[in-house]
RNA sequence: GCCCGGAUGGUGGAAUUGGUAGACACGCAGGUCUCAGAAGCCUGUGCCUAAAAGCAUGACGGUUCGAGUCCGUCUCCGGGCACCA
């Protein structure tokens, strides 16, 4: 291939040129069904924003740029794509100010970061691009959410949200500052919306297994750990006593309402539980509380629920909480205990009443000393210690029956009994709470679902196989629709075209208002649809419905786009199965760390829904994860645009070409650290290439004569010249590109030094920067008359005979500490060094006249006199 | 509070996993080339020293012939979780 006619180093000329012929040439290509071995790289793949490229893209982005071409040039049939996270908020902000389509606004981004991602020279396969707002991707993000729902994990659920009645908008947590909306400043409710709520709890047992069997950072691992929290434990009936005057079903509740059950990690305490608690939102709040207390049981739930989350679990603040009047029965002991209501104690965990055990328990204990109720100590200290509360191993006393028990054959025994009355039984409670999947936004996925009567779903049942055994119902003033999937032929549903892209007035998405769209009547089998406000279309199939109005939230596309990648045309699959069974799935995945849950938790649920429904024969997506470290600014700050710190990869590039950039992005330090940006040190690199340039041209650009066509090199350089094909290859396999690139300068510095450098050498050497800085790297090969990329050539091997050298310098220590050094041949005896250390004009002084108590010698390595 | 990760020259970082601490760069100093500059090239550069010696991997202890690396205690920085019973 045709290469410039630079006489200098005119990267601005030479990186676009290359990248034009990698263009037109569709170089990197992967191959479906290839007989060679497959290797796919992905990245995590960009939001588009309107700020274009960060510095952390390309950090990301050149890793595993280098890792596709290395592999390539190892022999690999590599699948290295990239696509666009393209939903989101920011685009529908820009939409509601400027009035203009989010797609629009989309298409602009994405137009951006695709110049700049190509003018990084990223080895992408190009025919692959996605783009999750793309009819023809998205239509595959429904079809996946069908399936979640026919398999009965979706559902619809009331759930409490931030709404402000003034902004007439719901509300993230983050947008509420003291009670107050963010913006503006007005009041804002707990308002309870309905909401799309994906059963990811049905997986928590598998996404826990699932994470010992994959080469993920420890650190990502033990978050997701920590986010899914299982607990082992068991719940405990306790009959509510009803003696004293109060009876719950003389109260016009529930007469079955005689129970109270909790969850406990530490059934072997239950002998110091001396109350209980429950929830403010506990359904039985009202049932529990006698008359006397209602005035006060109100004000404090009226409270709690005002209070945000991060008020709510705001450790410095003292333990709240109020008596209900009314007392259970310990079920060990048959002791009366007192019930409480308060905010420590949450609803959405385990059944949202504990019993207290202030002796054993630090919450209980510091709501114990507050309320001046009793703190009995039931565990015994291992160490004697008497202090409350006590957390450590110990046995059990004061507890008739189990006393000198360890607690955890306490805890089985106990257990057992309680089962045994079928007032209890051991149990497992996790901390996730299941997806709530739904957004009252415009820019995303809308739901593939439209609300029926109860009559119009029986007709849908009798007509359709593809329905969940149990339906998906939301009662709304008193009637019960019901969620009727769109089939699977109505697939892509699209977005209609909006007036405004504002939320409407009630806390419904901007679809709300899209009458025409939204009121439908439906063909229940073909899925046609036809605006309500027409006459009923002939035919029996023919029902009224109305169209779901929320949209997904953005971690949809994300959730499966790596599959879409390994077969982006298919029009009949997610992809087809010849390509999902060549790829399986990324062998690398590169991401910032911030993605350690939420994403990649999303994303495995996912997958593992898929492979429970045999799309995918594997149980995890990802098999091997790696983070890359933030880049700070220079002032080793975070990059940000108030501070001023932040680098453009554009500047960086006009001035020094992309090679130097991502020389210099991986020279920066080890991959997985966060590490400061610092511009002067990119000359380093940046030398580095001119010096690989003269030495393969002259000034005028021609061939440099010191370049010969036979020949060889001197022994040392030759060694070095093995040696770096060993440990380029080695790091760059383990990710270690810093070291890597020193050891590419080593070999540069080396051969500069000599008198002539053979062709086939220099062409090693090019073989081996192509990963690095492919632009320089394809000039330079074709400038010496290589014809074809330097792309597609093989790996160089290194010769294991060249790497040992004649001699090997051995440390001398006299007590431990290095007094000199001599060089001997590798198979030297012990004697004979020994011999030399002594003779050794540095050494002889610290020996003379102090006879050698022992000799410690390390073959190769060193040889220590203790004296 | 709990769980992770980190701390090495003026700077970014190396160090065969217990065996020469400071590779490779940046910066700085001196030299060379040049009318001059830029770019190259050469030399030096942990600290303290005239030198020898000594001292040096956040701090203090320990194990070892030998510790940046292993163990204990502590300090500081970064990340995550946070009343989950």
């Amino acid at each position: 291939m045709s290469a410039t006619n630079c006489k200098e180093y005119e990267f601005l000329k030479i990186e676009p040129h290359w990248q034009g012929i990698w263009e037109k040439t569709r170089a990197f290509r992967a191959e479906n069904g290839s007989s060679k071995p497959k290797y796919y790289v992905l990245d995590m793949f960009p939001y588009p924003s309107g700020a274009g490229l960060h510095i952390g893209h390309p950090e990301g982005y050149t890793a595993t740029d280098i890792l596709a071409r290395y592999k390539r040039a190892r022999g690999f049939n590599v699948l290295h794509p990239i696509g666009w996270d393209a939903f989101g908020l920011p685009a529908e902000q820009h939409a509601v100010k400027t009035g203009t389509h989010p797609a629009a606004n989309t298409q602009n981004n994405i137009t951006n970061f695709r110049r700049q991602i190509k003018s990084l020279g990223f080895s992408y396969d190009w025919d692959r691009e996605v783009d999750t707002t793309d009819p023809k991707y998205f239509r595959w993000t429904q079809w996946i959410f069908l399936q979640l729902f026919k398999r009965g994990l979706a559902y619809v659920d009331e759930r409490p949200v931030w709404w402000c009645p003034e902004l007439r908008t719901v509300l993230a947590n983050e947008e509420i500052v003291d009670g107050k909306s963010e913006v503006g400043g007005f009041p804002v409710e707990r308002r309870n919306l309905r909401q799309w709520v994906l059963r990811i709890t049905a997986y928590a047992e598998q996404l826990l297994d699932g994470l010992k069997h994959i080469d993920w950072p420890d650190s990502t691992k033990r978050m997701q750990e920590a986010w899914i929290g299982r607990s082992e434990g068991a719940e405990v009936v306790f009959k509510i006593d009803c003696g004293s005057g109060f009876a719950p079903d003389q109260s016009g509740i529930n007469p079955d309402l005689q129970d109270l059950k909790i969850f406990t990690t530490r059934p072997d305490t239950l002998f110091g539980c001396t109350y209980m608690v429950i929830a403010p939102e506990h359904p039985l709040v009202p049932a529990l509380t006698k008359p006397e207390f209602n005035a006060a049981v109100e004000a404090y739930r009226k409270k709690a629920a005002r209070k945000s989350d991060l008020e709510r679990t705001d450790l410095a603040k003292d333990k709240s909480g109020v008596f209900s009047g009314s007392y259970a029965i310990n079920p060990v002991n048959g002791a009366r205990v007192p019930i409480w209501i308060a905010d420590y104690v949450l609803m959405g965990y385990g059944t949202g009443a504990i019993m207290a055990v202030p002796g054993h328990d630090e919450r209980d204990y510091e709501f114990a000393k507050q309320f001046d109720l009793p703190i009995p100590r039931v565990i015994a200290a291992a160490d004697g210690s008497d202090t409350l509360p006590y957390m450590g191993d110990g046995t059990l006393i004061n507890s008739p029956g189990y006393d000198g028990l360890t607690w955890p054959e306490a805890k089985k025994k106990i257990t057992a009994a309680l089962a045994a009355k079928g007032i209890g039984k051991g149990t497992i409670n996790y901390k996730i709470r299941d997806w709530l999947f739904s957004r009252q936004r415009y820019w995303g996925e809308p739901f593939p679902i439209v609300w029926v009567s109860e009559a119009n779903y029986r007709l849908a049942v009798a007509k359709r196989r593809d329905l969940p055994a149990q339906p998906v119902t939301f009662a709304e003033n008193g009637v019960t629709l019901f969620a009727l999937p769109l089939p699977d032929a109505a697939l892509p549903l699209t977005l209609p075209d909006v007036q405004s892209y504002l939320p409407s007035g009630n806390g419904e998405s901007p679809l709300a208002n899209e009458t025409s769209w939204l009121e439908i009547w439906l063909d229940v089998v073909s899925g046609a649809a036809v605006p309500a406000s027409a006459p009923k279309p002939a035919g029996e199939n023919w029902i009224r419905a109305r169209r779901e109005t929320n949209t997904m939230p953005q971690w949809a596309g994300s959730c499966w786009y790596y599959l879409r990648f390994m077969d982006p045309q298919n029009a009949d699959a997610i992809a087809g199965p010849a390509a999902l069974k060549y790829w399986v799935g990324p062998d690398l995945y590169v991401g910032g760390a911030e993605h350690s849950v939420l994403h990649l938790l999303y994303a495995r649920f996912w997958h593992k829904v898929l492979f429970d429904l045999g799309v995918v024969a594997e149980p995890e997506p990802f098999q091997k994860l790696f983070h890359q470290g933030i880049i700070l600014g220079e002032d080793g700050v975070k990059m940000s645009k108030s501070r001023g710190n932040v680098v453009n990869p554009d500047d960086i590039i006009a001035a020094y070409g992309t090679d130097s950039l991502r020389l210099y992005l991986m020279f920066l330090g080890p991959l997985e650290a966060m590490k400061p940006w610092n511009t002067k040190n990119i000359e380093g690199v940046h030398r580095f290439l001119k010096k690989i340039w003269r030495e393969c041209l002259d000034a005028e650009g021609a061939v440099n004569p010191r370049i010969s066509d036979g020949g060889a090199l001197s022994p040392e350089a030759e060694k070095v010249l093995h040696e770096t094909i060993k440990k380029v290859g080695e790091d760059t396999e383990a990710l270690k590109f810093n070291t890597a690139i020193s050891q590419m300068m080593i070999l540069g510095n080396a051969l500069q030094k000599e008198p002539a450098v053979p062709r086939a050498v220099m062409l090693d050497f090019l073989r081996i920067l192509a990963p690095y800085a492919p632009h320089l790297a394809e000039e330079l090969w074709a400038r010496l008359g290589q014809t074809g990329s330097v792309a597609v050539s093989a790996w160089p091997t290194y010769d294991a005979a060249k790497l040992l050298s004649n001699t090997i310098t051995i440390v001398i220590q006299v007590n431990g500490k290095h007094r000199g050094d001599v060089e001997v041949e590798p198979g030297v005896t012990e004697d004979v060094l020994k011999c030399m250390a002594e003779q050794h004009p540095k050494v002889g002084s610290y020996l003379a006249g102090k006879p050698i108590k022992r000799t410690i010698y390390v073959k190769g390595r060193l040889i220590n006199f203790l004296v």
